[in-house]
DNA sequence: TGTACATCAGTGAACGCGCGTTCACTGATGTAC
DNA sequence: TGTACATCAGTGAACGCGCGTTCACTGATGTAC
């Protein structure tokens, strides 16, 4: 059997989800969060130092999330078109398993203290796109990497609306990614 | 001389905007907003209803500026990549002379509440560009406006970094918007 | 096996604080006569 | 021109509320002897 103190750390977690699928970022607050979870509210402090820490835990386990199922999704690829269509099938469908913490990682955006928290990690995703961008010949492999990533939260946005899989919007997605890049290196 | 009504109201929307560059959406609170704007609490609420209300003015003060630019850019342009490329760039450069309510914007995307509110307005700027994705032949027009608009509010968010145009990040999005079509056409 | 003690996740009342909103009031300006 | 009244943007003290955080305490579990 684990630890309990495991248990309850994964429950405040799991409640923070919920509360933020209700409510949005500005409305998940340690109340909500420690009713949610069925325990007290001074429990929330053994656990977390303060509310940013637990936001920024949240974001945490879901960007280890989208990290373990993209690295895997792309495994044994080598960096190119197939490997950007495949990371993003699976980051479209981690995000529609977890619609609260993709929606709060989306309102972090605006929040300056919390966004250059999550930058590290979101920058890290990047990172790994960044090569096929260079196979594929673009004259800014990092800038369309960004706004490639931009059309990708995009339609994850437009999936989350619909609760299912879009595959109009994959395939523009993809239509995009393979057609793009010869103009932008004859440039 | 102008009814000092308009002024107080001009004078709080102004004072929001230099709030939420300090604080974003969060931290743009009643009280800050009536502090910066050098005035009474109660006055507050002669011009508005409530914070909702204020959000929602702001949001549309900033949407009419956008609109007004956008569409005296492509007058007399029939729909196609040109008028996308100049819409585009008008876009971005009113976006960098209103750098606290376009952060807003982003961040209003997670609030379920005033994400509704916004969504109306938002969506006929979209509704302008669609013309232009049918005419380059995209199969799905109103999915590839809707990708490209993130990709530029994207861009936006660089250049807002940046503080400055960024040619790279204007060229790039250029790059993809007139190399997209093609192969989605074929599809 | 039984007893004394240590550990530590969990508890919940209490705190001070800033929030959004209200409302009786002020005082400058315009209008009536 | 002078006086009485109406209008209405602006005022700021006061309100109740939910917030994040603290802390002395509880009680179950493990360890020592």
């Amino acid at each position: 059997m684990p630890p309990r103190y495991l248990d309850t750390r994964e429950a405040l977690l799991d409640a923070g989800e919920i509360v933020a699928t209700y409510h949005g970022l500005a409305g998940l607050s340690v109340n909500r969060v420690v009713a949610e979870a069925h325990v007290a509210k001074g429990t929330f402090y053994v656990h977390f130092a303060d509310r940013d820490a637990f936001l920024d835990a949240m974001h945490a386990r879901f960007h280890a999330r989208v990290r373990e199922h993209v690295l895997a999704a792309v495994r044994d690829l080598d960096p190119g078109a197939d490997l950007l269509e495949r990371a993003t099938a699976a980051y479209l469908d981690v995000c529609l398993e977890n619609p609260a913490v993709k929606a709060l990682a989306v309102e972090a955006r605006g929040d300056p203290e919390l966004s250059s928290r999550f930058a590290e990690r979101s920058a890290s995703l990047g990172t790994l796109s960044e090569p096929s961008f260079i196979a594929l010949g673009w004259q800014s492999p990092k800038i369309a990497a960004r706004l490639y990533q931009a059309m990708v939260s995009e339609a994850s946005m437009l999936e989350l609306e619909a609760a299912k899989r879009l595959p109009a919007v994959r395939r523009t997605l993809n239509a995009w990614l393979r057609a793009g890049a010869p103009i932008a290196a004859e440039r």
